[in-house]
DNA sequence: TGTACATCAGTGAACGCGCGTTCACTGATGTAC
DNA sequence: TGTACATCAGTGAACGCGCGTTCACTGATGTAC
């Protein structure tokens, strides 16, 4: 008399088995992504993962596009939340704000943030499209030459130093010896490493 | 007849433990380096490692101490190669050659560089004391003081400034989407982004 | 100079673990007639 | 409306792998007397 708690047919596995994955990434970054612990959390055998997914690396790529895609958001959100009139002033800010947004994210998701960047063999197109973090910051990039901050001479290669000094800054905090420092100096640290960035861009 | 070709004793393992394991580092990053490979490699009983290292972390630590030095002296080689007379101009390029020995080493030697920073559990002593990579940067920073380029007020933070943006451009070389760059765009995207540090902090 | 003995630095076998993946199978679902 | 059947989406068992670590043991070395 005891009800079927589970009915042989999940029925909606595959996202289940993503949102697991990507909850597993969260906690233990890439090496945490096991599939039988997804298929064990996910209350399935351990194999019925390979009627959604060939194999392990092709879950990790779906939960790599998700950490990518959150990285991406979080950028965009803290970008459109800037409130400042003069053009000038408000596209400078939202550089700012990108790199604090990306920071913040690794510091916050350091599993997802790992996650993102440990490419199993997939290709990278982040940097011919406009897609993806990539794009956001170019995005910003356009803005500042638009308003007269940055010299259209100096827009080439201002991407690639934007995302390198964040995306260090970023591993020295998480992964690095930065991990040690109280978060208070942290902060300030990132600041005076952004306005080095904004007076070698456009001091 | 046939002569004993290893006698039972070794003699000298610990460092020829160290060596090996190094090398393995060097074509596998820090993952590669497994206790058994290491004593196979080393001809030697998988588990003599024991009577020389108290388990595989203790091991692992020593392959990144040394990692930290050849990085350290790669970085030295290269400060001291600059011959430069005007003391302005040659602690200027001191700080670029510091930047471009880091990125090369990392290129040159991504499994080293991967160890390096992957600390097991240790402490990190760079930060407070000159030894290390960070205190060859350092010392390149306070030079650049003495001759009046870098304004006093801006010595603060400039050391993480300049590390976090080298650390991130071999980052997104080694492992991530500047991997797939020609290498002779990536030389150049190295000087712009070394030009904006140089612009940034003296500019 | 010889010998007993402690210590050092190796050895092979085994334990326990957990993984990705494959196999043959089965219960549930959907569809053609 | 009912039924045969193909297909889908699960299952448990097993394979093969390799790891770190521990155990009891042994050959070689060094030292005290």
């Amino acid at each position: 008399m005891t009800p079927r708690t589970q009915p042989y047919h999940h029925g909606n596995l595959r996202p289940v088995l993503v949102d697991t994955a990507v909850e597993l990434a969260r906690s233990t970054g890439p090496d945490g992504v096991v599939l039988r612990e997804v298929a064990r959390r996910a209350g399935v055998s351990h194999n019925a993962a390979y009627r959604h997914f060939d194999d392990r690396a092709a879950l990790l790529t779906e939960v790599s596009d998700r950490a990518m895609a959150q990285l991406e958001r979080a950028m965009q959100e803290r970008i459109d939340a800037v409130a400042i009139d003069d053009p000038a002033a408000r596209a400078a800010e939202r550089l700012r704000e990108t790199g604090r947004a990306y920071v913040d994210f690794a510091v916050r998701e350091p599993g997802l943030f790992a996650v993102a960047f440990s490419s199993p063999a997939g290709p990278e197109p982040d940097l011919a499209t406009r897609a993806g973090p990539y794009g956001v910051l170019n995005t910003v990039l356009d803005e500042l030459v638009e308003v007269g901050s940055l010299a259209p001479e100096r827009r080439q290669g201002a991407d690639v130093s934007c995302w390198a000094t964040v995306h260090g800054y970023a591993e020295l905090t998480v992964n690095g010896p930065l991990a040690e420092v109280p978060s208070v100096v942290r902060d300030q640290l990132l600041e005076s490493v952004l306005e080095v960035v904004h007076r070698g861009l456009m001091g």
